[in-house]
DNA sequence: AGAATATACAGGATAACCCTGATTAACAGA
DNA sequence: TCTGTTAATCAGGGTTATCCTGTATATTCT
């Protein structure tokens, strides 16, 4: 009994390659494939594959909402999220809507198979970069706040945008009437939590969530 | 006499798929790949292939800038860009550098073979579905791009993209063999250039120019 | 040749970072 | 109600990083 797949991504070259690549392996079949959300998610709900690999980053209806609808619908569909982004919130949310796989696009093809096979016999599989203190973080907050998992406070938040928006620690803390230590010591604590390791990664994490506009 | 080609992409797993199909075509041989824009340069210059096949969203150096370089070097070098983005600024950057073939990663694996026998014959390949943008581009942006001169040196680019990326200056110096001062001096004539306040001002102009992705 | 630019490097002042603390208020669970 | 957790506030003190002001050489442009 082979494993039956379906393939999601905009892009048809890696699309098609990963496909012929995919049909090489004695115990994986791919019976389809899209190019965007919404096919993806019509197609999956008729052909009932094994395995859905989704992109996050795909036309009309993203790879995370693709797989929100589905777990909706049969929660025992098993989906492995196969994207470029190792985006701390990405990873909380597809953790959150219980994938069972997480690859990144600049790891080896062969993390991928083993995704796969890993994920048919009921396990979940992590890339191995991605930083374990976010999931450590994200399960830790898990259920205690009732389901939304809110990795930072509101204060924290209001300071990121700040950081985000150019503004130095001491300038932070006469806006906000803090004490400079005090704008530390939420910087430094931001810093922890969202695993991040530079203020530009701070900035960029501001941007994909919306908190600035590049 | 087969076609020798060098890939240079940051995501692994459609480096290696790419690899084994174009392995798979008896007039193509991959002579070596690169992760990031750096390996790609030194690596690129040494093994001398008949085509370069570059991603635009390198880490460290971009392909732009990589293809810059390798045309400054060696204007008879034939290179394909091979990216995700049909931005018009893009692709109109990319005609300046007088690539020799731009393919969009969303089109058929297919194109990209063709485009490598049509470079290799001396020919120029666009993607089909860039044609349009790209003509569109060219009357916007034509006689504005003759003589105006670059507010940035090619040095410096290299470094603003090092930075945007989470590097420290100490980091860049090791990663370029300078001292900690010239990336000092670096930094604080690429500030005053553009005109930049901080650092999280360079991170989103590098996210606006394409420099890095958010 | 002269001017402008790119590239490289230094010293000293300022700001940020890191670690180990502390206090107070709010709030949830046993 | 007592206890533990988190949010929010602040501090000392040491280590790094960054900023500002200069200097110097090679290359490029006119």
């Amino acid at each position: 009994m082979t494993i039956k797949v379906f393939l999601a991504d905009d892009h048809k070259i890696l699309r098609e390659s990963l496909i012929i690549l995919l049909q090489q392996e004695s115990d994986i079949e791919v019976i389809g494939e899209a190019a965007d959300g919404h096919q993806a998610l019509v197609d999956i709900q008729r052909l009932k594959p094994d395995i859905a690999i989704l992109d996050i980053s795909l036309p009309q209806l993203n790879g995370l909402e693709v797989a929100a609808r589905l777990k909706k619908e049969d929660p025992a569909i098993k989906i492995i999220i196969l994207t470029m982004h190792k985006n701390e919130d990405l990873v909380a949310r597809a953790y959150q809507l219980e994938v069972n796989g997480y690859v990144l696009k600049d790891n080896a093809l062969e993390e991928l198979l083993k995704s796969i096979r890993i994920v048919q016999a009921g396990g979940i599989y992590l890339s191995s970069d991605i930083t374990s203190t976010v999931i450590a973080g994200f399960v830790a907050n898990f259920g205690k706040t009732g389901g939304k998992a809110e990795l930072i406070s509101s204060r924290e938040r209001e300071i990121v945008q700040l950081l985000a928006e150019g503004n130095s620690n001491k300038n932070i803390a006469q806006l906000l009437n803090l004490s400079l230590k005090t704008v530390e010591t939420h910087r430094s604590n931001i810093m922890h939590k969202l695993g991040l390791k530079s203020i530009t990664d701070l900035v960029l994490y501001a941007v994909r969530n919306h908190l600035i506009e590049p």
